[in-house]
DNA sequence: ATGGTTGGTAGCCAA
């Protein structure tokens, strides 16, 4: 089964690259993040038409996620608990039924977080990864194959990055963050891309801005995490770097997993 | 090199 993370940067605006995408691809499930719509105005026709199920937890103008699945949904829960408060679409979940039992996936869009000097911005960043922690917990004692996908908004490592001198003042690469990522995964979790790799010089973000893409100027920011039982279920990863130089392209690429499990 | 580009929308905002 192959699983994918893409931040597709405003699904509307990227509609003909998905379709043309998922045909080429071919996913079992996808995990969209950005898709800068409300749920009423998500492309979902053009999708069904090619034998997908949509979830969406939409929001107008920004954020806003997505999951696209051949297999059926048993489950959808929309939103990361723990604050009330919080009203921006960065959480959608998903359950299905496989030969090995219940896969949960989720597609995630955590908070950029810059600029690091705005209090609120950067302690929202902080206080979601901590929700995440305590939701990522919780699920894990379900001990079930769990896929926590998506923009991560964090580059673990020096080496997630073509220069990391430059992203030393960011959100995304400062100790606090990098930190509470190493937090996450310690509670049990394989990180696909890193698992199969050294991963240094893969990236999967290339800003618009300044050339990035054809510099190779690059960040690996969207993770897929696997939990023990998806680990052992677990055979390759691929990032789709292609994605990005085509016509109208998101500044992501997919990210792909593939899982030895079968649709029940 | 403190720039530059994109999507959604009327907030120069978020990334």
């Amino acid at each position: 089964m192959k699983i994918v993370t893409w931040n597709i940067n405003g699904v509307r605006a990227r509609i003909g690259n998905l379709t043309h995408w998922l045909t080429e691809s071919a996913p079992d499930i996808v995990c969209l993040q950005e898709i800068k719509t409300v749920d009423e105005q998500f492309p979902r026709a053009e999708i069904e038409a090619l034998g997908y199920n949509v979830e969406t937890n939409g929001q107008k103008s920004f954020n806003g996620v997505a999951i696209l699945s051949k297999l059926p949904f048993d489950e959808v829960n929309r939103g990361l608990p723990g604050d009330d408060a919080d009203d921006h679409a960065r959480f959608i979940e998903g359950v299905f039924s496989t030969d090995q039992g219940a896969l949960r996936v989720a597609s995630l869009y955590l908070p950029n977080g810059n600029p690091v000097e705005d209090e609120r911005k950067f302690s929202y960043k902080l206080a979601w990864m901590a929700r995440l922690e305590r939701w990522a917990e919780e699920r894990l004692r379900l001990e079930e194959a769990l896929v926590l996908a998506g923009d991560y908004n964090v580059i673990p490592e020096p080496a997630d990055a073509r220069f990391p001198e430059n992203w030393l003042g960011d959100a995304l690469f400062q100790p606090q963050t990098r930190q509470a990522f190493r937090r996450l995964k310690n509670l049990g979790f394989t990180e696909a891309v890193r698992s199969v790799t050294d991963s240094a010089g893969v990236y999967t973000f290339w800003d618009y801005q300044a050339g990035a893409w054809q510099k190779n100027n690059g960040i690996r920011i969207d993770h897929l995490l696997l939990s023990p039982e998806a680990a052992n279920r677990f055979s390759s990863a691929s990032v789709e770097k292609h994605v990005r130089a085509w016509e109208k392209p998101s500044d992501h690429v997919p990210v792909a997993i593939e899982l030895s499990l079968q649709p029940a």
